[in-house]
DNA sequence: GTATAATGCGACATTGTGTCGTACTTGTCA
DNA sequence: TGACAAGTACGACACAATGTCGCATTATAC
């Protein structure tokens, strides 16, 4: 069950379906070429069939333009990629890296303090 | 300064690298394929020089099997990946994903407890 | 029913990765 | 010193993922 990796042309989708909540390819291509000289339909409808088969995105086929929609969250996305990385490079611990961040003050005060309040509840 | 990724293949060397400290090729032939029945020399020589070039090991060239040791340690490697990951997909900030990751409960007690003196301290 | 727009999908160039072969260098010891 | 063993340097290849394109097919609207 583990979150699969976005490319770079993917994420770009993604932003899009995340910040619209639902969108055509119509409206992705006006959003992510602007100014394209080609029509990009193919290279859209290609990344939105890999984004569905990878279960990131729902597609509602009732009308002509399908409609497109986040399946997965982008934080729920982020907390996956996290997961895998942990998994991969320190056991499946959050805490070196996590330690590390603090360590070299690469965590904002304000981050630091929304933590430090999401941990104290629990 | 991003730190950049490590292949599955450069990673398993990184992981013997971190382990022992400093390694020579051939210890990590005997580590890492124990059973090749081809000699993978070239492999592992095209590996360490790929990690030399990005910059995770140094090489020690003083006698005639080079020594590589860790330019990185694995912490601060997977929190340069947490940052690159941060700056792709939220915006720079950790606290959707880790907010997420509490929420369904993906962090242990353990974890928790450790985080939550780390965030006191400071 | 024809024109317009959208989808489905095969194909290609590019890139990163893991592997291999081979030429070159260095150290050892008779 | 000369020759062998061990190690290094690096070009080349196969393979997979990615981004792009083109075209055939399907649906919509007048």
């Amino acid at each position: 069950m583990t979150v699969p990796k976005l490319a770079n042309a993917e994420l770009a989708v993604m932003n899009q379906v995340w910040e619209e909540g639902s969108v055509t390819a119509r409206q992705l291509r006006e959003q992510l070429y602007p100014d394209a000289r080609k029509p990009m339909h193919g290279t859209i409808q290609r990344l939105l069939q890999r984004l569905e088969d990878k279960g990131f995105v729902d597609r509602d086929s009732d009308r002509a333009a399908h409609l497109f929609s986040p399946r997965i969250s982008r934080a729920a996305y982020a907390a996956g990629r996290l997961e895998s990385l942990a998994d991969r490079v320190t056991g499946g611990s959050f805490v070196p890296m996590i330690t590390h961040l603090v360590e070299e003050r690469k965590l904002s005060d304000a981050d630091m303090e929304h933590l430090r309040r999401l941990l104290e509840e629990r």
